[in-house]
DNA sequence: CCACCAGGAATGAACATACATTCATTCATA
DNA sequence: TATGAATGAATGTATGTTCATTCCTGGTGG
């Protein structure tokens, strides 16, 4: 993926053997190295597994940083929230609003094939963004970030559909009725892909989606 | 809900001031009475803030009461999931297996009825469910529960649309696919129900899941 | 160009707290 | 009265947070 984070995540831990110098680095760059040893811990052990020990030994760094950086453990978890979130959004963005040089069925096509993409579906960010929904019912701040998300895909997924709509003419369709349906789909694939992987591979989760795809619009899609 | 918990949910704190005389109650009893709180706990502070302080408390039981019933926490918490699972389970069952008297029209008008249902869509049921899948992620176990439930679940839906498929010979139409697709379709709009009550509420979420259908087997649903 | 210094980033031991688990004791029931 | 379900105080461990100390770094004066 072309984000940050992934090469980052890739390879961070400080030497092996070596007793790793100490070393002052800016502010933001220790927070993103926070952030994705946060996601790694995440991934790995699951969010109440994650503890601040085991995600400062991930980033390579001290006891004490995370609080010097972030103030509080349930700070660390909001940004790291936030962060996920809103590399998804830009992500999103980047594929619905260049225009340029695109139909309208090539449009769909690049929104389906960013959704279930090697970046958005590998396991590290899924399991995140899920441990993250599943406390978001009693957690009125991740209830928050996540619904803020939900609505901004959902607005600009509705206006692709209803240009869709009006570009075929298609009777008794409701652009913002059919993305609910279309996003809770591409959510309910993902769960998939990360719950049940046996059962579900991404190959199979495009069909799928592209399935639905093509039967609401089908002089668009394939 | 016809479901045991749901009443049992409902009214269970201890007389408020009385000191709760000790009562002698069967293990079965007991161990419901633990679910129970404990999914009353999970849906008020999440799986991460639950401990076994507030599970008892909340069952008006003593401390040691949960250890001695299902031996660790952990084993408490999985027991919650399979049971929580287990009576969905049942639900849909009881609407798939019930072939006397309907046509297959009115099968899929009660599996879509039953999915978005009021015991169903409960927010503590709702709560509990994605906790699990939030953390199934990184514990085998939970994701071991609940796969084998979505295994089921997919199993049986294939086997009603096969049969619509052929009832209304329509052209190359994939049941397992669909199965796939309609049951990623209701777990996202669960999830949009459960994260964003402000922009999805039942009866918007029932009109999308009714759309799919509509749209796939349009012979079958008004 | 170098030596030195002040600021603050980074550290990690120490602390208080919260937690799951244990078990000696109590007491309802058969 | 004997049994074992239920209790709740006690225990040890794990965890988030604090903060005195260390030492890297960029700037200053010689």
């Amino acid at each position: 993926m072309a984000t940050p984070s992934a090469s980052a995540a890739s390879k961070n831990a400080v030497q092996p053997s070596a007793s790793a110098k100490r070393q002052v680095r800016p502010r933001s760059e220790r927070r993103q190295q926070l952030i994705d040893a946060t996601i790694r811990c995440i991934a790995e052990r699951g969010l109440s597994a994650t503890t601040l020990q085991q995600v400062t030994r991930e980033a390579g760094l001290s006891q004490g940083i995370a609080n010097l950086h972030f103030q509080s453990k349930e700070n660390l978890l909001a940004e790291t929230l936030r962060y996920v979130t809103a590399e998804y959004n830009r992500g999103l963005l980047a594929v619905l609003e260049d225009r340029a040089g695109h139909t309208l069925s090539s449009m769909l096509e690049n929104l389906l094939t960013f959704q279930l993409s090697r970046g958005v579906t590998q396991r590290q960010k899924m399991a995140v963004w899920f441990a993250f929904y599943g406390e978001a019912g009693a957690r009125p701040l991740y209830q928050h970030i996540c619904s803020s998300s939900d609505r901004l895909s959902e607005r600009k997924v509705a206006a692709l559909f209803a240009a869709v709509i009006a570009d075929g003419q298609y009777p008794d369709l409701d652009a913002r009725q059919l993305a609910t349906g279309y996003l809770a789909l591409i959510d309910g694939l993902w769960l998939g892909l990360l719950v049940t992987p046996r059962e579900l591979n991404k190959r199979r989760a495009q069909e799928v989606a592209r399935s639905f795809l093509k039967q609401t619009f089908p002089q668009h899609v394939s």
